[in-house]
DNA sequence: ACCCCGTGTCGCAGCTCTGTCGCAACGACC
DNA sequence: GGTCGTTGCGACAGAGCTGCGACACGGGGT
């Protein structure tokens, strides 16, 4: 369960954004001025901070500012359509990413979960895909409910990879991230790896449903 | 594959960049000086350039208005911390954006991607033209919503000629930057990668809409 | 001390891709 | 309208890439 915290004047728009929110499964609590805001941070950690810039009592920047302070909670800001200065001063005071209001649940969403798995590497610590789940803080992985054993190289692999899902990672880059050591030659050590973990996690091997490889470039995750 | 290019002087921030940019997925490539770096963009155009304010040979601003002269590649610079002159010269001089060093990954990763939504008008590694979708980091095509399965040349040459739509590039150009091996000598080898390209992505290959024949010059994307 | 598991390396096989060539078609310029 | 340079297009063979099995080494547990 991903707790975020709105704030937000409109009482409108947090209506809304409380109702598309808890539909895709966000535990959404509100503020309705950056004092609130800031208040509710003292108390307990949401996973994210949702930041309209225009607030009724302290500037966007500034409770963008505070939160980066004392905390290390992404900021995502809210902001008016084309107002590019915004954008730049949201980043520089600290914000992963801004979206432009109004912005439709689904655009949301993705934006969350992609400065969610950068600042933390994964949500909630499980990853579910089609029937494999991989539970990121236990380092189990089952597939259709049956557990399936990994290495720690295995193990380590299908981490990163499936950390940037639908996203082609060089040999080079899995080497960097996996092996931690920075070979320039090329090296079939990858593949191998490929080739022993889809032995584990795929049904078909030949037709792999989780690990494609992409000729040329290296290796993806997840069915597109 | 988003190309950046990087010019620095400095080897050890050069390389640090190097390892945390490839680490983010970013395609990075590296100039020492303003010179190199402006010879390396006649040939090689990159989605985006880092750079450094201080440079031995030409002055960054120099260099940021002859790359805006010829290009229209988005350039965020590089600054030492706190000299807010250099900033507003820097803007002026076209800068897209600024970034004060040494700057975390995670701060500059975010920029980037600001800078990026902002010139190309798409989230994250998506370009749309018309009905032909490319995911520039999942190394996908689809024509219609159906998908187009491209060969590594033939996807590398999409992705070089969809960065900059509209504008012409040479064979020259194009055998440097998607074969990366500098010929003198003319050679057909552009044209049939062109001509394979289109059998895949066009309607008509005989009247494309998509990748079109400047006579005498070369090759251009995109409908204008 | 022995055994077993994990891991890196090697070599082979199959397949796709790609560079080259030759000819046809087209367009520009005189 | 003719000629020449440029581009489109099909065919082909070699090269490159990946899958896959085999093997050897090393370390940890029994």
């Amino acid at each position: 369960m991903v707790a975020i915290l709105l704030i937000e004047d409109d009482p409108l728009v947090r209506r809304g954004l409380e109702l598309a929110m808890s539909r895709l499964g966000y535990d959404l609590r509100t503020s309705g001025t950056g004092q609130a805001g800031l208040a509710a941070l003292a108390g307990d950690l949401p996973d994210l901070v949702l930041l309209d810039l225009m607030l009724p009592d302290l500037d966007g920047f500034e409770v963008c500012r505070r939160v980066r302070d004392r905390t290390d909670v992404p900021v995502i800001m809210l902001t008016a359509r084309g107002d590019d200065v915004d954008v730049v001063g949201g980043l520089e005071a600290g914000a992963d990413d801004y979206v432009i209001k109004p912005a439709r649940p689904a655009v949301l969403d993705a934006r969350i979960r992609a400065v969610l798995r950068r600042s933390t590497g994964d949500p909630d610590g499980l990853r579910t895909h089609r029937d494999l789940r991989i539970d990121t803080t236990a380092l189990t992985v089952s597939r259709r409910g049956e557990p399936v054993t990994l290495t720690p190289t295995e193990m380590r692999l299908l981490l990163t990879l499936s950390r940037h899902p639908g996203r082609v990672l060089s040999r080079q880059q899995l080497l960097q991230d996996v092996w931690e050591h920075d070979y320039l030659g090329d090296s079939r050590l990858v593949d191998n790896a490929v080739q022993r973990l889809r032995a584990k996690i795929e049904t078909d091997p030949a037709a792999p449903e989780f690990v494609q490889t992409v000729r040329g470039f290296g290796y993806r995750f997840g069915p597109v």
